[in-house]
DNA sequence: TTAGGGTTAG
């Protein structure tokens, strides 16, 4: 009878005395072509009492590997001198299946010496295993030994490559091929085009042969097409491709929706969204990861709303990523309630659905929250990552929690295996510098292990602005502007810091610099929601038709602030001007646009929500505060970083932003 | 035998 009245369980060795004849080792035996034992179970129905009878030593290997008892598998092995391709691609098929790379080491040495490692067919499967166990080496090895190259090998180490992120070498091997005479496949096309998505001439190179070779039209090739332009930001090329392809399915669409969420056109994603619809083509969870994500940008609640009713209607609430986009994207629309309502529905909630969380009250200034949900994740067992870490260590440094971020800025590497990276001790030299500790700030970075990158000397360099502290933000300056020459940020900021010391010198020069190098500032923009329609302001902009009500609005309400006193901040304005002509810039500034704007068009009560491109400037931020409590009115503003709460004259960022 | 689109930060 069977050895095992029950399929043993893969860790059971076999006693070697009980092994009947066709598991002896290779040598004792060559008399084992039929295997005498009865299986007590189905291949394909376990469950069921059917009989199975192995007729021979490789039709039992196979059997045993889709059982899932490999190592019983490689002892019939051992006993067996002549294994199939097919007794090999199961064993192949089974150490993948197990992720266990010594098995298949094993397997591949006894396939060396049956001579199957010249099989390309085996060949593309053992490139494939060492691909999934990250082990590039192995994989170009059998690459390089197998004499005859058939496409699938070729593109079996291309797939490996990528997968691995070796972009360079994918794109020196797809050139190797086209050298070699192979005739590419779809599939060559695919995985080069994901690897070579960086770079705008191998991209170029790769969409060129697949036009002349007529497979651009193939609906995998013209998909990756698509987002390989969206990756580099050529969405006009991109859109392009996608017109033109022949064929359209739930990918194609998903890849362009993507292309225009992420690349800051929202409203064509969600435009593109609806002509799907037409098409007659079914969004999938995917599909909506993106729309999410184009409403999350778009900042806009009602639409956002929309689209979760949809994804509830479709089932795709379960679907974790899908309740993820929509955390974030309640939280920058600036519902956090409906985030957290997501989030606790969440049955099986991954790092992200955690980290999500977490950035949601980061960006709401509520520090506490923040850390009480990262504990809450350590206790539910979910491991924390560098993502975790940017968005608690974030979470602190928004609300001044020094004590907390330092303590959990110690505990990454210590109790979390989290190596730190840039970013997080840009979050802790943030934390130190906005209160003032820049000389604590400074043993950070001079005790960094990796070199301090912009995102660092950025964080020292507005902790300076916040404390006027001139020569430490020239230091910070000397490696920024060495670091991102064409960041103009970086000079305004220290303009601004001149202009508060009184430096107008230093303030001229600087705007000269700017100027002879040709940067561009990026000006203010923001917009608002009224009546389902968005508004968006700048301070050069004349074309809302309100605008001289709005400006009226704006001198009406600084007489009445000045009155209760407010102090125009006329030092945030580097033009040589005086002070009546500064404080009329002030007064110009988009989000003022905006906000009196929202004052003249909402009802009485009504929250006003507005966005801005960037950081809100502090003139704004005071008579924002003021006209909370002149208005009697909520406020929310969402800056580049974060979300301010008005209300009664205060600010839920308490100043410290 | 093999493939294409999506979630968190900066």
């Amino acid at each position: 009878m069977w050895p095992f009245a029950n399929p043993p369980s893969p860790q059971t060795p076999l006693p070697p005395q009980s092994s009947p004849k066709g598991f002896l080792p290779k040598a004792a035996s060559h008399s084992y072509q039929k295997t005498p034992y009865t299986i007590k179970f189905s291949l394909h129905t376990p469950s069921s009492e059917t009989s199975t009878r192995p007729v021979n030593n490789n039709h039992l290997i196979q059997i045993l590997c889709n059982r899932g008892h490999l190592k019983q598998a490689l002892l019939v092995l051992s006993g067996e001198p002549n294994p199939t391709q097919k007794t090999y691609e199961y064993l192949l098929l089974a150490c993948a299946r197990e992720n266990s790379p010594s098995d298949a080491s094993a397997v591949r040495r006894r396939l060396i010496e049956d001579g199957f490692d010249q099989d390309p067919f085996i060949s593309t499967k053992l490139i494939n295993l060492y691909s999934q166990f990250n082990s590039l080496d192995d994989a170009r090895e059998v690459f390089e030994k197998t004499r005859e190259k058939t496409i699938y090998v070729w593109n079996a180490l291309l797939r490996a490559l990528a997968l691995a992120g070796a972009d360079e070498e994918v794109v020196s091997l797809y050139r190797e091929m086209g050298r070699s005479q192979i005739a590419f496949d779809s599939f060559s096309y695919s995985h080069a085009l994901k690897a070579c998505a960086g770079s705008e001439r191998a991209v170029r190179e790769v969409h060129g042969h697949a036009l002349r070779r007529g497979f651009s039209s193939c609906v995998h090739v013209s998909t990756t097409l698509v987002d390989a332009y969206a990756r580099l930001g050529w969405v006009s090329f991109s859109r392009r491709v996608f017109d033109e392809a022949p064929v359209k399915n739930v990918f194609t669409w998903s890849a362009i929706i993507a292309c225009y969420a992420k690349n800051g056109s929202p409203f064509e994603a969600l435009e593109l969204f609806r002509s799907m619809a037409g098409a007659n083509v079914l969004p999938n969870s995917v599909t909506m990861v993106s729309v999410i994500q184009a409403c999350a940008v778009l900042l806009v609640l009602g639409h956002g709303k929309l689209i979760h009713a949809y994804v509830l209607r479709r089932g795709f609430e379960s679907i974790v990523p899908v309740p993820n986009a929509l955390i974030v994207m309640y939280a920058k629309c600036g519902d956090l309630e409906l985030a957290r309502r997501v989030f606790d529905g969440i049955r099986k909630r991954d790092v992200v659905s955690w980290n999500s969380m977490i950035l949601g009250y980061a960006i709401h200034g509520l520090g506490r929250e923040a850390i009480q949900v990262f504990e809450e994740m350590v206790d539910s067992g979910v491991r924390p990552n560098i993502v975790t870490f940017v968005s608690v260590l974030g979470a602190c440094s928004h609300i001044g929690l020094i004590e907390e971020g330092q303590r959990l800025f110690e505990s990454m590497a210590s109790e979390y295996g989290v190596t730190p990276i840039a970013e997080h001790y840009a979050c802790v030299v943030d934390l130190l510098g906005r209160a003032g500790r820049l000389n604590e700030a400074c043993e950070i970075i001079e005790e960094m292990r990796i070199e301090p990158g912009p995102a660092v000397w950025g964080a020292l360099l507005g902790a300076c602005r916040i404390h006027n502290n001139v020569e430490l933000a020239e230091r910070a300056c000397e490696h920024l502007f060495g670091l991102e020459p064409t960041n103009a940020g970086n000079y305004v900021l220290l303009a601004n810091i001149y202009a508060e010391a009184e430096l107008w010198d230093e303030v001229n020069r600087l705007k000269k610099t700017v100027e002879e190098k040709g940067l561009q500032k990026v000006s203010g923009c923001s917009w608002i929601e009224v009546k389902k329609k968005i508004y968006s302001f700048t301070s050069v902009d004349e074309l809302n038709p309100q605008i001289e009500l709005v400006h009226a609005l704006l001198v009406k309400l600084s007489g009445e602030m000045k009155e209760s006193g407010y102090v125009p901040n006329t030092k945030l304005v580097l033009y040589d001007l005086n002070d009546q002509e500064k404080e009329e810039l002030l007064l110009g500034h988009s989000e003022k646009l905006a906000l009196a704007f929202g004052l003249i068009n909402s009802s009485k009560g009504e929250t006003i929500r507005i966005s801005k491109n960037l950081r809100l400037c502090e003139d704004c931020h005071s008579v924002t505060k003021f006209v909370s409590r002149f208005a009697n009115r909520e406020i929310i503003v969402r800056d580049v970083n974060r979300f301010h709460h008005f209300r009664d004259g205060r600010c839920s960022c308490a100043d410290y932003w």
